[in-house]
DNA sequence: TCGAAGCTTCGGCATCCGTCGAACCTCTCA
DNA sequence: TGAGAGGTTCGACGGATGCCGAAGCTTCGA
């Protein structure tokens, strides 16, 4: 795959971007994603297959959450932070702070 | 319809709340409600049909987004902003405000 | 140059979602 | 008491979604 498509910001919209975040797995990466700035696909601990977790980082990609730059034989995925700070602002930070509450919570349990 | 399950607020999740705001005419309606504190289910413009509304309310109102309580043949829904604000700190306010930016942009459009 | 690492794509499957119209329920009021 | 207003429920349909394993594509390194 040579050609990642990512959503200019103006062309994100809020039902894709909260939809994206509406997924257990995706919430996870997002979470993994906000502590380390930029990861490789398969540094994510989730309970779902390889081809699964593709889909869901492309949720994400397509959605406009994340960006993906090609290194070499892996990518690395970041948060488009600031982009979506400028176009929802406050948006991503008490979503991140709620999907830390829970896994902490889960974890409790 | 006698009885309305409404979750308690220890029982929500976030994977269900931001799912239950992730449909545009799910979107609408909490902004419509965000203005008016109280309203009944047939006082919102959208341009579904009577059947799907009731869903849209049906899912909000199982996300613990909105209160729904019976007065005479009509229903009178609010949201749950208190609770929504307690269990998912800073959450709401900024959908909203991107909500209404993004409704504005269409409107502009 | 060939093998392996790291992802994506494909095909398939079961489930969920948004949508509708028709039927139904319940309360109010004439 | 019966008609109507205000919603919900039912059944159906088409399309999206989450999931998997197998196969494919790229790039690095031996």
């Amino acid at each position: 795959m040579r050609n990642l498509h990512h959503p200019r910001v103006d062309e994100l919209t809020l039902p894709d971007v909260l939809h994206a975040l509406s997924d257990p797995v995706r919430l996870q990466i997002v979470r993994t994603l906000a502590e380390r700035e930029e990861m490789s696909c398969s540094s994510v601990e989730a309970s779902v297959s390889k081809s699964t977790l593709s889909h869901h980082f492309k949720v994400l990609r397509e959605a406009g959450v994340t960006h993906t730059r090609v290194n070499g034989t892996h990518r690395l995925v970041s948060l488009r932070l600031d982009e979506l700070e400028e176009r929802f602002p406050g948006l991503l930070e008490p979503v991140l702070e709620a999907s830390r509450a829970e896994s902490r919570r889960a974890a409790a349990a």
